[in-house]
RNA sequence: GGCCCUAUCGUCUAGUGGCCUAGGACGUAGCCCUCUCAAGGCUAAAACUCGGGUUCGAAUCCCGAUAGGGUCACCA
């Protein structure tokens, strides 16, 4: 049998971080099986606009690389796939309950149903509808109805027994029925809720394994109850722990964001995420801007492998030490059996942590690919970007080395794209550097061996630099200081060499010859 | 509140009765390297929720307590 596994997302414009991880399972389960995966898109009960709600989340899983076999927007045997085009379906399902007795119409108002769950609440019962409402005869339908009732359809929980399923993540599970509510299935309006189009969704697209969060652990007994009572296969089930919210171990969420920011390391890693948004113009409203969602992080320019290696080990290990996987190590390593039972935090820290550890990994080239909208989108070079420009990007990002984490990162050296004339100088600095001795006594020399080293190469300045140090018999470090500050307005960048070496001789001079012009206040 | 689930360093985790003086990773601290900032190297601090059992022996098994979480919608 072919293995089946599938994600089932509501289209709300975006894709939650916690999502993302089960998906993963779910495909790598899939994948490592050679079965297939399946993207449903659950929109029951949806009155927005699907196609542009949905839109995020498919340029989310491409943009991570979940592939998906069958589903939203490439189709396939068993659909449609969204459960908005499957109505008539699922009402079928409905009624065929209903004839074998397993549902019911129930006439309940709102108001009545929730003053049996505040009574039971306050009595400390168990919340089970007492059925006062429920249809038995036809004629009981035509009562109810004449006192202009109107009816959903409930499901006819037994009341007495265990229901048991295996569960991969859990073990053997067990549950008296006697405490399973009687769910509404067809809302009063026809139209059908979760469960019930759940269940018909996976036997219509043959699921065999339903991995999802440890969440709808609840809903499996209904679920069962219904596909039993439908004669469908009862799938496996594993149900994974949920992603918390850093720190504590409650469900991550969105809109909490304001909250996750009080943690130091969360607001550190999203301060410096949201700089760079605010450089190339994104807008950052919690909905769009967030780390819980993953377009955050494709945004900032995160790598998709760092992201889903940090994902597959929350909830996961494969031993006491492995923290690195491949897509394809992954694949072949990952088991539902090694999956986590507690719920893990989100720990945006370590997940930056495999991001300059692929990071590094990149090529020269492809960084400086990939670094390039960046500077394109903050207006920093002309769209195409000529030929000079990309060779120049190449070569920051080669002297940037490890300092370059996320895409974005290249920002940080924007005063290499600034006229030299509109570079911005920290007064700061000036003042320590040179404003007063030593610096304020060497930047003429510094100057002249700008000037005069041949060829106007790293080595060459290092060298002729050196010696100038040997020769005054000066420490090193305030001397490359007075002239890092002089050519780039900072204290911090990369090597000075280097940064002199990309800037060329002549912007050195020009922006040497403008610092100098900006000592005297 | 009922039902269900979970419980090892701050965080992610290894651990399935003796290999545990509890291992790894992130983070933290210190040192080294170093033209600043990074990166890198080395070192350190840091945990079995508690209480009872079972056993020669328990982080591991059992019971209880405690804590945290999920769920009980005409949401998904």
């Amino acid at each position: 049998m072919t293995v089946r596994t599938r994600f089932a997302p509501s289209p709300t414009g975006y894709l939650h971080i916690g999502g993302v991880r089960t998906a993963l399972f779910n495909w790598l389960y899939a994948r490592k099986h050679g079965g297939q995966f399946i993207l449903r898109i659950d929109d029951t009960d949806q009155q927005r606009n699907v196609a542009e709600a949905l839109q995020p989340i498919l340029d989310g899983f491409r943009w991570l690389g979940l592939d998906w076999d069958e589903g939203a927007a490439v189709g396939g045997p068993c659909g449609p796939y969204y459960q908005s085009h499957k109505l008539d379906r699922y009402q079928e399902a409905v009624r065929q309950l209903l004839d074998k007795g397993l549902a019911y119409w129930d006439y309940a108002r709102p108001e009545e149903t929730k003053a049996e769950m505040e009574a039971a609440e306050k009595e400390k019962r168990p919340k089970i509808y007492s059925r006062r409402w429920m249809a038995v005869t036809e004629a009981d339908r035509k009562r109810f109805e004449a006192e202009g009732r109107q009816a959903a359809v409930k499901l006819k929980m037994p009341r007495e027994g265990v229901c048991r399923f295996h569960d991969h993540v859990r073990g053997d599970v067990e549950v008296a029925w006697a405490g399973e509510q009687d769910t509404v299935i067809q809302r009063s309006d026809g139209t059908v809720m979760y469960n019930l189009a759940n269940v018909v969704d996976d036997f219509d697209m043959k699921i065999t394994h339903v991995i999802r969060a440890e969440e709808h652990l609840s809903n499996t007994p209904r679920q069962i109850f219904m596909l039993e009572g439908l004669g469908y296969p009862r799938p496996e089930y594993a149900h994974v722990p949920a992603v918390s919210e850093p720190g504590s171990k409650n469900k991550l969420s969105k809109r909490k964001i304001a909250q996750y920011l009080k943690n130091p390391d969360f607001k550190k890693m999203y301060d410096h995420a949201k700089a760079l948004a605010d450089r190339v113009g994104l807008t950052t409203t919690p909905d769009s801007f967030n780390p819980v969602l993953i377009d955050f992080y494709k945004q900032v320019g995160y790598l998709p492998d760092a992201v889903m290696n940090y994902l597959v080990l929350l909830g996961w290990s494969l031993d006491d030490k492995t923290e690195d996987f491949t897509r394809q190590q992954m694949i072949d390593l990952f088991s539902l059996d090694r999956v986590v039972k507690a719920s893990a935090s989100l720990d945006v820290k370590k997940l930056f942590a495999f991001q300059e550890r692929y990071m590094q990994a990149v090529p020269v080239a492809e960084k400086a690919e990939r670094a390039l909208p960046y500077l394109v989108r903050a207006g920093l070079v002309p769209d195409p970007a000529p030929a000079e420009v990309r060779a120049t990007v190449g070569q920051i990002v080669e002297a940037a080395g490890p300092r370059l984490k996320v895409f974005g990162d290249i920002l940080d050296y924007d005063d290499f794209f600034l006229p030299d004339d509109q570079l911005p100088y920290d007064e700061k600095a000036l003042d320590k550097h040179l404003r007063k001795d030593p610096g304020a006594g060497w930047i003429g020399d510094l100057r002249a061996i700008v000037a005069s080293a041949e060829p106007f190469d790293a080595p060459t300045l290092k060298q002729r630099i050196e010696e100038f140090i040997q020769a005054r018999g000066a420490k090193p470090i305030p001397v490359t200081q007075t002239l890092r500050v002089a050519v780039t307005g900072k204290e911090v960048g990369f090597g000075v060499y280097e940064t002199l070496a990309i800037l060329g001789r002549d912007r050195c001079l020009a922006r040497i010859d403008r610092a100098l012009g900006l000592l005297v206040k």
